[in-house]
RNA sequence: GGUCCCAUCGUCUAGUGGUCUAGGAUAUCGGCCUCUCACGCCGAAGACACGGGUUCGAGUCCCGUUGGGACUGCCA
C-alpha cells in the first residue's frame, strides 16, 4: 500500500496585522520555516485579522516585506481570516448544533462588575456560567460561547516543555463569537488550523494557556489536534518583555539600520535554539540541524551586541558583488548617488573590516566617492599645521616620482622618506592620512593611495598643503 | 490573588549521573600586530539561585524555598 502524498509536516506562522514584525515574532516565524524545510514539509502565511478595529492593510505589506527580506517563503498563503468568516460561523452552528456552544446575553459591563467582584475577594476573575444552561437564542449584543468541561484535566505533551496539565476547572466559557458576529481568536485559529492541516504549532510560550482550550476546540469539532511547540519569550535588556523601548524591535528597523539579513536570522536561530559550541550557521546548515529538541526552555534576553558582531563577520564575508549592490542604497541616503563605481570596488575589502553596519560601511567609504573629502576640523586642525606643510610637499613629490600602483615600492619610498626627514612614520603617515580623507583614521595609508589612484592623491595633497599653509 | 511556565559567567548558551578544578560565543580588561582606526592572534577575569533529599557519586533526578515571566479580554 502506498501512502498518501499528504506532507507529514505542516507548519504556519499567523501574525496579526496590527503592527510591525517584531523580534519575537520573526523567530517564531524563522522556527516553524525552519522545522518545515528540515522536515521537508508546507510553511503557510496567514494573517489573523479578526480584530477588524485593530488590523490594517498597511501592516500587512511591513509584514510581507519582512518575511521576504529575511527570506522567509512561504508555500501556501497569505491568508485573510477576514475572508473566511463563513467558514468560522459555520463551525460556530455546529458547535451550537452539537450543544457544544450556546448564546450568551450577559453584558460586557456585567461582565465587568462580576470579574471585578470576583478580584476584590481573591477569587479566580472567571465567567460564571450564568448562561450556560439556559438555552438563550441569538439576540442583539449576544455572544456566543464554547461549552467547556468542568471537571477532568486537558493534558498535552509540549515538544519542548514535556507534559503540560491543566484543570478544566480553571478554565471558563470562552466566546467564540463576538457581538459583531465575528468570530473570536481560539475559534479561528483552531479551524484554520484544522482546514489547512497544520500538523505542528510552534508558537511563543505565552499561548501555553490557550492551548488546552484549544484542544478542547479541536476536541468538539471532531478534530485530531496537532503537536504543540511552545518556544521561550525574547526579553529587553532588563529581562521585562521586549518592546518600543529597548531600542529596534521590529525587522524592518534593523534592515534600515544596515544589518544583514543573514546576521539577523543568525541571531535570531541562536536564541534558545544550539547546536553544540557552534555560533556560525549559514540558512542551509540551519536547514539541515534544525530541530527542536535542541529548543531551549528558559526565556532568552536579546543581545543587540552580539548581533552587531554577526553583522560585522557578514559583511567582511559578503561577496563583492553584493556588498556593492547592499550598500548604494546607504550611500544613495546620505547624497552619494552618483560616484566612480571602480573606486568603491578597490576601497571596500579595506573598509569592511572596519565596518559594523551598512550605515558605517557607507561612511567609510564617503571619502573615495566625494569629490572632495569632508575634512574634519579637528583633525585639520591638529594634523594640518604649517610645520606639516613642508612634510606633505615632500609626500607629494615622492609620489610623483614613484606612482601608487606598485604598493611594495611605495611602502619603500615612503619610508625612505620619513628616514630622510628624521621623522616617525606616523608623523608623516597622519598629516597625510588627514590630507588624503579628512580623518584621522583609516585603512592603510598605502591601500589609500592606491584607492584614490596618484591624480586624487595629488591634488588632495596640494589641498591640504594650502590649508597648512594658510 | 489564582493557574501555568522558567532558573549555568553581565548576556546567548554547551552540559542528558562520574570524562566539570563546568566548555564556547559576546561584552569587559590586558598583551601582540601596527602608519591611524579596525580586523586578526594570545591571555585574564567571570556562572551551576538557595535548602533538603535520592545515589558510591548531582550542574545533571525528586521535593521545597526564593526569584523571574506568561496568562487571567467580545486582543491575538
Amino acid at each position: 500500500m502506498t501512502q498518501t502524498a499528504a506532507p507529514k509536516v505542516v507548519t504556519r506562522f499567523p501574525p496579526s496585522p496590527t503592527g510591525a514584525l517584531h523580534l519575537g515574532g520573526a523567530r517564531t516565524a524563522l522556527f516553524n520555516w525552519l522545522y518545515a524545510r528540515h522536515h521537508g514539509g508546507r510553511f503557510v502565511l496567514r494573517m489573523e485579522d479578526t480584530d477588524r478595529k485593530r488590523s490594517k492593510d498597511e501592516y500587512v505589506d511591513s509584514i510581507l516585506e519582512a518575511m521576504a527580506w529575511l527570506g522567509l517563503d512561504h508555500d501556501e498563503g497569505p491568508y485573510y481570516q477576514s475572508q473566511r468568516f463563513d467558514r468560522y460561523r459555520q463551525a460556530i452552528d455546529q458547535l451550537l448544533e452539537d450543544g457544544r456552544a450556546y448564546w450568551c446575553h450577559c453584558s460586557p459591563e456585567k461582565l465587568k462588575q462580576t470579574r471585578e467582584a470576583a478580584m476584590a475577594q481573591g477569587k479566580k476573575a472567571m465567567y460564571d456560567g450564568a448562561c450556560r444552561e439556559a438555552g438563550l437564542g441569538p439576540a442583539e449584543g449576544a455572544v456566543v460561547r464554547f461549552k467547556g468541561p468542568r471537571t477532568g484535566s486537558t493534558e498535552f505533551n509540549d515538544m519542548v516543555k514535556g507534559v503540560i496539565s491543566w484543570a478544566n476547572s480553571e478554565m471558563d466559557d470562552l466566546v467564540i463569537l463576538r457581538s459583531d458576529s465575528s468570530p473570536t481568536y481560539h475559534l479561528a485559529v483552531v479551524v484554520d488550523d484544522i482546514d489547512m492541516g497544520v500538523t505542528h504549532v510552534i508558537r511563543g510560550d505565552d499561548h501555553v494557556p490557550n492551548t488546552p482550550r484549544q484542544i478542547l476546540l479541536y476536541e468538539a469539532l471532531g478534530a485530531t489536534p496537532p503537536r504543540f511547540a511552545h518556544i521561550p519569550m525574547i526579553l529587553g535588556p532588563d529581562k521585562s518583555k521586549l518592546s518600543k523601548r529597548h531600542g529596534a524591535t521590529s525587522v524592518v528597523e534593523f534592515r534600515d539600520q544596515g544589518y544583514l539579513p543573514e546576521a539577523m536570522i543568525n541571531a535570531l536561530a541562536r536564541l534558545g535554539w544550539s547546536h553544540g559550541d557552534q555560533e556560525i550557521f549559514s540558512i542551509d546548515e540551519l536547514i539541515e540541524l534544525f530541530d527542536l529538541d535542541a529548543v531551549g526552555k528558559s526565556p532568552a534576553v536579546f543581545d543587540f551586541e552580539k548581533l552587531t558582531r554577526h553583522n560585522q563577520r557578514y559583511i567582511q564575508k559578503a561577496s563583492l558583488e553584493r556588498l556593492l549592490e547592499l550598500v548604494t542604497p546607504f550611500l544613495a541616503r546620505r547624497g552619494i548617488k552618483q560616484f566612480d563605481q571602480p573606486t568603491l570596488v578597490a576601497a571596500l575589502p579595506h573598509l569592511t573590516p572596519r565596518a559594523t553596519t551598512l550605515v558605517e560601511l557607507a561612511d567609510w567609504a564617503e571619502p573615495y566617492l566625494l569629490e572632495q573629502p569632508v575634512m574634519d576640523p579637528k583633525a585639520v586642525k591638529k594634523f594640518l599645521k604649517p610645520q606639516n606643510q613642508a612634510v606633505l610637499q615632500a609626500v607629494r613629490g615622492m609620489v610623483e616620482r614613484v606612482g601608487v600602483t606598485d604598493l611594495g615600492a611605495l611602502e619603500e619610498a615612503f619610508r625612505a622618506l620619513c628616514e630622510e626627514l628624521g621623522l616617525k612614520m606616523g608623523k608623516v603617515a597622519q598629516p597625510t592620512r588627514v590630507a588624503l580623507t579628512g580623518r584621522t583614521f583609516s585603512p592603510g595609508i598605502f591601500e589609500v593611495m592606491a584607492i584614490l589612484g596618484k591624480d586624487r592623491v595629488l591634488k588632495r595633497l596640494e589641498a591640504a598643503m594650502e590649508t597648512a599653509g594658510g
